[in-house]
DNA sequence: ACTGCAGCGTACCGTACGGTACGGTTCCGA
DNA sequence: TCGGAACCGTACCGTACGGTACGCTGCAGT
């Protein structure tokens, strides 16, 4: 509970403690969290146990420093670019859906993801909370002002912002998210295809036909797919 | 390794056993996973370690005992009706689809999800393949054979039955689950109200127009293909 | 009534882990 | 050169947990 008030203000490590949380990462990603002991990471990274409850107070601490590390180290999103029309909004919504696709899938997340969910209960949530908040926000809110602006050039119409999210959201990651952290391996599903049809059935979902030239749903034109 | 081994053949328990689990399986809904201790177990149980190492094996054992326990209750889902038409399909898989959303957000299923998460590693995945082959697996085979028969009625339109499968359950859940499992609590979002959504938004992506209107009783018609 | 079995409760063991203490070393500023 | 701070490595402590052993009770079969 007291995860985010442990850590006094710093937020930023020095490159010590840096390498102490990548190598304390690499543990993790590696045996799980049962091979994520004070003990381990200490001889991991070549430091004491002492230092490590100087740094970051506690495992708990530890665990918490190791999700806004990595989550700072993924933060080197570009910009949107300022470009209009319909094919720079495909263009920069299947490159988003892409790279979240491909963050998802990482080792890296994985391993935090099920450290977060296995350490969440009924009420408390301290790691999964932090998570939410760095990992999923960011991406929530760049699709969700993607969005609007499609909204406002006149290519997309939904009322709700969130809820238009959260269906594309859905069409984007599908159940490969839960599948990954429950151990499956996905079998193909390369990040780009995937990325490509979900913005497109979205488009048909939620695209303005009068400017997508030949309106697919009206005229029974037909939604072919290809697996 | 050894989970789907070490319960030898009988795979259903006494009734005592199924009390032993159903307790277990409310400690876990409680504490969490490291709640689940085989003192506390036994304690909740009334019985002695002692049994539950001679029912269960294994620690292990009994985590997959649960889980496999669980999803036999579940399984008194009633089977599809005869009808046919757009309708009773739209009412199906819209019945079929709150359905996955109450049980996904059902207290056993997220503590055990979260188990089987913060168990699975890169490549053991234990209880995970487990949860999914109890789980998950039969969900797909019912809405899958409920599309399949829907494409043969001439009311859907799809290529690949697992690429379609996917897409309906993305938008049926979205990010819900994880979001569930990792701590937050879903604000409104009625199940049914969600489920009936999603399907409309399914029908939009792969219905086939021209059978929207009034066709109320349709035998088995086949697949009539305009242009 | 006798016997054996299933099971409860408890005690016990070994280990592993979180957390702390301590001595030795390096480095930096005075 | 000295003092101290940071830190490494290791040893140590208490506890908690998985797993086992043992004594006792109740019950079925004969």
């Amino acid at each position: 509970m007291s995860i985010a008030a442990t850590t006094p203000v710093p937020e930023a490590y020095t490159p010590r403690q840096n390498a102490v949380l990548e190598s304390a990462l690499g543990l993790l990603v590696e045996g799980g969290e049962r091979a994520l002991t004070t003990a381990g990471v200490a001889r991991a990274a070549n430091c004491s146990k002492e230092s490590l409850y100087k740094w970051f107070g506690d495992r708990d601490g530890l665990l918490a420093a190791m999700i806004t590390f990595q989550s700072s180290k993924v933060k080197a999103e570009p910009r949107v670019s300022g470009a209009t029309g319909r094919a720079a909004l495909v263009s920069q919504l299947t490159g988003i859906a892409a790279n979240l696709l491909k963050v998802l899938a990482g080792d890296v997340s994985l391993a935090l993801n099920r450290l977060a969910i296995g350490q969440a209960r009924r009420g408390e949530a301290d790691l999964g909370q932090l998570l939410r908040e760095h990992g999923r926000k960011p991406i929530e809110t760049r699709l969700s002002a993607l969005l609007e602006a499609g909204r406002r050039e006149g290519l997309l119409d939904f009322a709700d912002t969130r809820e238009a999210y959260r269906t594309l959201y859905g069409l984007i990651v599908r159940d490969m998210h839960v599948r990954l952290l429950l151990g499956d391996s996905l079998d193909g599903e390369a990040p780009g295809a995937r990325a490509a049809q979900a913005i497109d059935e979205f488009f048909r979902l939620f695209g303005r036909e009068e400017n997508t030239g030949p309106a697919p749903e009206r005229t029974g034109a037909g939604n072919e797919r290809t697996g």
